[in-house]
DNA sequence: CGCCCTACTGTGTGG
DNA sequence: CAGTAGGGCG
């Protein structure tokens, strides 16, 4: 493999220039050393903004200006750039703003997710964590799923305790940096259940070769820690590290950067404590309060300007946001014309209030006001419908950010299913999910045998269905079906060595008889997905590889849909995050839905706090009108339920605010359902107050000197993700178990009973057994005699 | 093994 | 009211 340290020597276009440098007058409020540092400072440096201020702006000018400036002076690399923003979306709006600023495209550099870019990092090294190259990330699905074998296998009652919740717990140990030995070590309270099954599912993730979100960083940190000569190396590569939204990085977040930016120590962060608002999936507000400890001499620059809001929303806004103790507090100001109140208005039910956003609308658009510039924020995913419903009923275009997926349907998933167990011959996850689809008469007892020998020999569910093909545990029927399967894989993945991955993908499509199945089908959508699978052929081809491919899909990939056109934005406060529109509804702000009960019953005044800094975003999301709009009637599960105004709303200054009400109503208290969670102490969530991973874990070592070889970095850099080696000799993942039986043992088998052994052949056994013949099986389903 | 019918449960935010 | 898990039957 190519040294992934190799830089190319640099050659300048001397006739770079910055063409129409992003926004100055973001910078305007700045004083010369301040504005000198946010764009060419050496060191660390900190930037404190407000809602609105051009956070953003802030760091794609530092982009810009770093990579005229000090390219031109000290040689430096778009490579040596590693630069995180919150979603993809964010990345690549910086891509393209620098690209604009700098009058041509740049690339080459580390701009991305924590995720992508640790995937993109940890594919490298990936054996040095006891994976291998080519490995799965899986999806949450797959995740609770996996879960769900484990607990079958141990037979955990899933009623008392739902895997999904499991999982949940899991996945913040790992938010907070905390691998299953950590977690024995540093977490306290009687939880044995859920850190055994962490262990367990953890040790299964390696032999399936494959790793979930949290462990895209995990690895990375459990690399530096066991290879520092690996760790430095990228700390002298990387000479400037920028971060966006950093109040909302987590622990093991917070670990990587540190790592990372140690050496040069050029980290800039921007955030905004009041807009914290992912604290539940182990956000440290602590990170952005604990940066001047942590990088001594840190340069701190506050933007208090907001350049995005009328005074009115901005008033209310900042008026609601005061409620919350222990901010770091600022004042935000602003030079734009005083414009509208915010509007709040009270609806009858849920219902009345799509009508009323509805209207809304239709009045907007008949002033000219642009679709785009609309959107609707709830605050959770499964408000979006009677907003849905109402505009498609009014005949307006939207489209719901977040919502339902392209390769979420049904047909992308088993294509990727296939996709997956020819890229990656383990992953058992797709290899169950496709067995038997389509249908190869492969049910739930042959998949339940092997499942428990997969389990027992520690390998995945494929290798252990080519070991039991060569056995007599499975019907003949199923011998035959499983074993095609696997041949068919096995030339699929040669085809791989001689053949384009769109060409095999259609190969493979077509001789595994899946789009026939649907060729077949009757179902009226049968033909949509037909189309919907030549789709997915064409995306394919725009990837290097079939891994690089899938990490697409599982860790960047959005709902594309024609963005030309004119379409109100429907998502969640949290989607929303970094986002502006001029004209933003804030539907369902009732007690129970905003705040939500559930954040208040597990977390308390700090979930009420979230919950209220969710508000503040909301508001802040828009330039020239905001509606709040609250119901006093809602129908949950087919049953009448009545709400109280959410206490945001009261919170509100009148002075900045047109309050309108339909009713007059919502004032009667109703039963607004708690949702009875986890009463039980097995599955209580551990208290995090005490347990600093963070101080007790210095993954850092000293300076270095700088070397950079030269080779052609720009045909590496696209792509990053490593080549599929089709081997079908050794690529499974085999265990090599010698049996402990021996010619001539008395022994016994579940379904052939009493037996005597003639011979063997690593965990292979030839049986004779009485009255049922001689039958050849498998070690780990014998008793002895 | 696979299909169909019934009973139950769910909906908090994301990569 | 959905969607799905699990049981019973062909």
């Amino acid at each position: 493999m190519d040294d992934p340290f190799e830089i190319d020597e640099f050659a300048a276009s001397p006739e770079m220039r910055l063409q129409d440098a992003p926004a100055p007058d973001y910078l305007a409020n700045l004083n010369a050393e301040q504005r000198e540092a946010v764009e060419t400072l050496d060191g660390p440096l900190l930037v404190l903004a407000g809602a609105g201020t051009g956070k953003t702006r802030v760091l794609t000018t530092r982009l810009a200006h770093l990579l005229e400036t000090k390219g031109q002076t000290e040689r430096l690399h778009p490579q040596q750039i590693l630069a995180v923003t919150f979603t993809n979306r964010a990345a690549k709006e910086m891509q393209e703003r620098v690209a604009h600023a700098l009058g041509r495209p740049v690339e080459g550099w580390w701009l991305g997710t924590f995720h992508s870019l640790a995937a993109r990092l940890l594919r490298r090294h990936a054996e040095l964590v006891g994976l291998q190259s080519n490995f799965t990330i899986l999806d949450s699905d797959d995740q609770v799923r996996l879960l769900k074998q484990i607990m079958d296998a141990e037979q955990i009652d899933q009623k008392k305790w739902p895997a999904k919740q499991l999982m949940g717990i899991i996945q913040r140990w790992k938010d907070k940096g905390l691998s299953p030995e950590r977690v024995n070590e540093s977490v306290e309270f009687a939880n044995g259940g859920a850190k055994y099954l962490y262990k367990i599912y953890q040790e299964r993730l390696a032999v399936l070769n494959a790793a979930d979100f949290g462990d895209l960083l995990l690895h990375c940190l459990t690399l530096f820690q066991k290879h520092p000569e690996i760790l430095r190396r990228y700390q002298e590569t990387f000479r400037y590290v920028l971060v966006d939204e950093y109040q909302d990085t987590n622990v093991a977040q917070y670990l990587w950067l540190r790592a990372l930016a140690m050496v040069h120590r050029n980290i800039c962060c921007v955030g905004d404590d009041d807009q914290a608002i992912y604290s539940w999936r182990g956000a440290e507000v602590g990170n952005i309060l604990r940066f001047e400890s942590d990088f001594p001499g840190a340069k701190v620059v506050r933007l208090e300007q907001n350049y995005r809001s009328t005074p009115h929303i901005l008033a209310a806004a900042s008026k609601l946001i005061t409620f919350n103790d222990g901010r770091l507090g600022k004042e935000l100001w602003t030079e734009l014309d005083t414009g509208e109140k915010v509007f709040v208005k009270g609806v009858w039910d849920g219902e009345a209030e799509a009508r009323l956003v509805g209207e809304d609308i239709e009045a907007l658009q008949s002033k000219g006001v642009g679709a785009s510039h609309m959107a609707i924020l709830v605050r959770a995913g499964f408000q979006t419908r009677e907003f849905e419903e109402r505009l498609i009923t009014l005949g307006i275009p939207y489209r719901v950010v977040g919502g339902p997926r392209f390769y979420e349907r049904q047909e992308i998933r088993d294509a990727l299913a296939y996709i997956r167990m020819v890229a990656q011959p383990d992953d058992s996850l797709a290899f169950e999910r496709i067995v038997n689809v389509p249908k190869r008469g492969v049910g739930k007892a042959t998949l339940q045998t092997l499942h428990q020998y997969s389990r027992d020999q520690a390998v995945s569910l494929p290798a252990a269905a080519l070991d039991l093909i060569g056995t007599e545990e499975l019907k003949p029927k199923m011998r035959q079906a499983i074993g095609g399967l696997l041949g068919d894989f096995k030339r699929w993945r040669e085809m791989l060595e001689t053949t384009s991955h769109v060409a095999v993908l259609e190969t493979v499509l077509d001789e595994s008889g899946y789009t026939d199945m649907w060729r077949t089908s009757k179902e009226i959508d049968a033909p949509g997905r037909l189309e919907n699978l030549k789709e997915l052929v064409s995306a394919i081809g725009e990837f290097e590889n079939l891994t690089s491919f899938l990490e697409h899909v599982s860790l960047v990939m959005e709902n594309e849909q024609n963005a030309d056109q004119e379409k109100v934005t429907i998502m969640t406060l949290h989607a929303a995050k970094g986002l502006e529109f001029d004209y933003v509804f804030l539907p369902g702000w009732e007690e129970g839905v905003f705040p939500h009960q559930r954040a208040m019953d597990e977390s308390g005044v700090k979930g009420l706090e979230e919950e209220r800094r969710l508000a503040y975003v909301g508001i802040t999301r828009a330039r020239k009108r905001a509606t709040v709009s609250y119901a006093a009637n809602r129908r949950i599960y087919n049953q009448w339920q009545s709400a109280l105004p959410s206490r945001f709303v009261d919170e509100l200054p009148d002075e900045h605010v047109e309050r309108i009400s339909d009713t007059g109503l919502g004032n009667h208290r109703g039963n607004v359902s708690p949702g009875a969670w986890g009463a039980d102490d097995w599955m209580k969530m551990p208290s995090w107050a005490d347990n600093k991973p963070a101080e007790s874990y210095n993954p850092y070592g000293g300076t270095g000197e700088r070397r950079f070889a030269s080779a052609g970095w720009q045909d590496r850099v696209r792509k990053n993700v490593i080549d599929v080696k089709p081997d079908g000799e050794t690529s499974y993942t085999t265990s090599s178990k010698s049996s402990k039986y021996k010619v001539g043992d008395a022994v016994r088998h579940r379904k052939f009973g009493p037996g005597t052994v003639k011979a063997v052949d690593g965990n292979k056994l030839e049986i004779h057994f009485e009255g049922v013949g001689t039958k050849k099986v498998v070690d780990s389903f014998i008793l002895p005699g």
